[in-house]
RNA sequence: GGCCCCUUCGUCUAGCGGUUAGGACAUCGCCCUUUCACGGCGGUAACACGGGUUCAAGUCCCGUAGGGGUCACCA
């Protein structure tokens, strides 16, 4: 029975790396039939943890990564929060103590500081000589008297090699002597990270951690806990780190200022601020980031892409296959197969794999998802059927175009009269161009005298109207397009006509003409 | 600086001793076409370097270089 899971500290926000870490996780938990579990790791946690949680919380029902025990489901070994589990981690405290795995110390961290300091400017590692170190009770009450608060620290083996067993890595050894005693437990008897992670990890039956390789250096003091605790070792798996743009360091929500540098980066955070003020978004600074989920969940992608498109980050099942409905995931994702060096995030690749996922989904699904980005942004009455009815030809209409739910802002002259005319096309197609002008104004005449306002009578109707002129269809349909929608690009231009109504393009033509000539 | 990890096209990757080093995204060209997108066809483009081992090395070993992670009474 494999037990795996995600033990994020409540930062209020889900980094798109620690989605990948989550979803290889859960890939495993699911595949063997086991257990995927959700642990809050807010030991140091001074804010609301609730409030920081909740768009975690939010980000994994979005994602569609359910969770067999954790928040607000519950589950057999609750609590699922580290501060609330204080009481075991104190136990175990106590035990290390007692066993001599640990001890009391005395001294100060700045005193612990400067011996640091000193070592690495002689370019060795630092080794505690254990000077404070309280061997019984008249020591401590010594230090005490001294002014001096005991934490406790761990007391690390020094000769010998910690081997680890990484799933991903293969057999790493590290020398106990270059590792610290770490202190687990505060004065105040709180407890630290790597006290309470392995406590918990060993309460909540993890059978397996797989964690992003950061944790590789901290993965040695660990096993002495848990082996000075007599617990038995998880298997262990680290990730290689989802890397920045273009670059080789570790993805991080604060460089957004650098990443802004990478021009991929930077029109996908364009493209979604475009979307966001169309739809009248507020935009959290603090969360509107490429690197964090909420910001593609606000714009209209697919989480399905979002967790293919991560799949793919650092695994691969054979170099060729690239899509995967989640059942697939789940049959054939394997560690073995997860790389071993960091992979870039590159927004484009993501965007190709956003387009191909919502090009592969229904209309229905596709009108569904755009509803609300085409309902605030004032181009469709959600209370409406013929305006739903509407927005339904269009999605259909617009087919591939619409690369995710939030495009669909770009089709607002569909809806809406107020153009916004591409100055440079309507200078060079329609005022600079007085024949095709000519004709568009004419056209407009035939054009508001159909019985019918369908795109084959549009057709019908432009076709013999420039056969009538004696002109080809090019040399209009530019003009007319940019007359009727203010862009030089859409779909179809007589399913367009179709869908803006025959009163609103005759008016339309009528408007931009004189709007040349005026100008 | 110590310790640890990593290194195939610009990017994500396939490759597990013998390949014309494959695919995808991006890019370039052509075709399709009323624009854009899609689609089709084709092109450019990679084994960090140096030593070994071997009949044979991207694949194994050792170095070097470069990149990265981590060194808290954070998680």
């Amino acid at each position: 029975m494999i037990r795996t899971r995600f033990a994020p500290s409540p930062t209020g926000y889900l980094h798109i790396g620690g989605v990948r870490t989550a979803l290889f996780n859960w890939l495993l938990a699911r595949q063997a039939g086991g257990q995927f579990i959700l642990r809050i790791d807010d030991t140091d946690a001074e804010r609301n943890v609730h409030e920081a949680i909740e768009p975690i919380l939010n980000g994994f029902r979005w994602l569609g990564l359910d969770w067999d025990e954790g928040p607000e489901v519950g589950g057999p070994h609750e609590p699922y929060c580290q501060s609330q589990r204080s009481d075991q981690h104190r136990r175990a405290v106590d035990q290390l103590l007692a066993s001599g795995h640990a001890y009391r110390d005395f001294a100060r961290p700045e005193e612990l500081q400067a011996q640091r300091d000193t070592a690495q400017a002689a370019g060795g590692s630092f080794v505690y000589d254990r000077a404070w170190m309280a061997t019984d009770a008249e020591s401590a009450a010594r230090f005490e008297a001294e002014g001096r608060a005991g934490v406790v620290r761990l007391k690390m083996p020094r000769e010998g090699q910690c081997v680890i067993d990484d799933l991903v890595r293969g057999e790493v050894r590290v020398d106990w002597a270059g590792e610290q005693d770490h202190v687990i437990q505060r004065a105040d008897g709180s407890c630290l990270y790597h006290l309470a992670s392995v406590v918990d990890d060993h309460d909540l039956e993890i059978t397996h951690v797989v964690r992003a390789e950061e944790h590789l250096p901290n993965t040695p003091r660990q096993i002495f806990i848990l082996e000075s605790l007599g617990y038995q070792r998880p298997v262990y798996a680290h990730l290689p780190y989802v890397a920045e743009p273009g670059g080789t360091a570790k993805l991080s929500k604060r460089k957004l200022a650098k990443y802004l540098k990478n021009k991929d980066f930077a029109d996908l955070l364009a493209r979604g601020n475009h979307i966001a003020s169309t739809c009248g978004l507020t935009t959290d600074a603090d969360t509107f980031n490429p690197v964090i989920v909420d910001f593609y969940r606000e714009i209209g992608f697919t989480p399905h892409a979002i967790l293919n498109y991560l799949l793919l980050l650092g695994w691969s099942l054979d170099g060729e296959r690239e899509k995967f409905t989640i059942p697939e995931m789940i049959e054939h994702f394997t560690l073995g197969r997860v790389n071993r060096s960091p992979a870039s995030f590159d927004p484009q690749k993501l965007l190709s794999v956003q387009g191909d996922t919502f090009a592969a989904q229904s209309i229905d699904a596709r009108v569904e998802a755009v509803i609300p980005f085409a309902s605030r942004a004032g181009i469709v009455d959600q209370t409406k059927t013929d305006s739903l009815d509407c927005l339904r030809t269009v999605v259909a209409a617009v087919g591939d175009r619409l690369k995710l739910a939030g495009d669909i802002v770009d089709y607002g002259y569909l809806f809406t009269d107020a153009l916004i005319y591409d100055e440079v096309a309507f200078q060079k197609k329609i005022t600079g161009d007085e024949p095709a002008r000519l004709l568009i104004s004419k056209l407009a005449v035939s054009l508001g005298s159909l019985d019918k306002f369908d795109a084959a009578t549009i057709e019908a109707a432009v076709q013999s109207f420039c056969e009538a002129e004696q002109v080809k269809l090019k040399q209009i349909i530019h003009a007319l397009r940019i007359a009727t929608t203010g862009v030089t690009n859409g779909f179809g231009m007589f399913e367009t006509l179709a869908v803006i109504g025959q009163k609103r393009t005759v008016d339309r033509i009528r408007a931009a003409v004189q709007r040349s000539v005026a100008t």
